[in-house]
DNA sequence: CACAACAACCCACAATTACCCACAAAACAA
DNA sequence: TTGTTTTGTGGGTAATTGTGGGTTGTTGTG
């Protein structure tokens, strides 16, 4: 279960410095073998570890294939989705394309999302991060699942 | 399982090397075997593992013979599946008639989408995207098995 | 039968990537 | 503090991959 931000450097090559604490979970569940895709509904990339991926894809393949709207998600989220591993200095290299999505240049943000993680453009999340509190602050219509919340 | 983008070049003998990860799997599962064809839907082929096409082919040629838009289907996706094989650099020669129906001429996309890849010209994926991702952002009517699909 | 067009095969070079090592910076211990 | 270990960063090099094109063989056509 991850959780937590931690602020990355890109290096020039475009590999990112996963934090020590994770680097052995990850080794030890999948030998560090991880799937970045993007979400698409924000710029923003959504990294699994491989066992955690692998049922989100038979799902998504399950889907009707002449829907519409499920093509589109297929498309999109299996279409972007990339092997990556952790070299042996605990870095992973991002494919540029995705980089690119998410407006990756240099300082990043990894932000822990239970069985995956979230990177972000530092800038764009804290963008991101405002408006969301402040849309906090002012909903009164939260959904019906929300409201029973208790934390 | 395919997935992920690439960014490819066609040479100028109608020529796309597939990428070096997926050269080792697509000779152990058939041999370097391919069947490729046309999307009907979008100006795309598709590129399937023999394998994985047969049951394919063998569920269209099912399909009641005097219903016309079965007919259709058949003639269209059976009728451009062609047999590509790597050669031995690993590189696949699209028939001319498939690449003039996706509009491929050098700047390409390999798409992994489960058990197939698509190919897109790069420019016309590129405004496909675009259009899926917009989609994505507005849509507020989702089919049933979207809507709970938690990734 | 001869020719043209195309496809298969081969080789060689260019470009890119993965791997490795070395140092800098930070965290921790004594 | 000072020394020691861990973590983060940069970049060189060798190996792999991508690209181009020449030559030979095959197929179809006039």
């Amino acid at each position: 279960m991850f959780r937590g931000v931690h602020n990355i450097n890109l290096d020039a090559k475009g590999r990112m410095a996963v934090p020590a604490r994770y680097r052995q979970l990850l080794h030890e569940c999948n030998d560090g073998a991880l799937v970045v895709t993007i979400d698409t509904e924000e710029a923003c990339l959504m990294v699994y570890p491989l066992n955690e991926w692998e049922p989100i894809q038979a799902k998504l393949e399950a889907l009707p294939s002449f829907n519409p709207a499920a093509r589109r998600i297929q498309r999109l989220i299996i279409g972007h989705a990339t092997d990556i591993e952790m070299d042996a200095n605990g870095r992973l290299l991002l494919p540029a394309p995705l980089r690119e999505y998410a407006g990756l240049e240099k300082k990043m943000i990894m932000m822990g999302q239970g069985k995956k993680f979230e990177l972000w453009d530092e800038e764009h999340w804290n963008k991101r991060r405002q408006s969301y509190l402040e849309a906090m602050r002012e909903d009164t219509q939260l959904p019906e699942e929300l409201m029973n919340l208790s934390l």
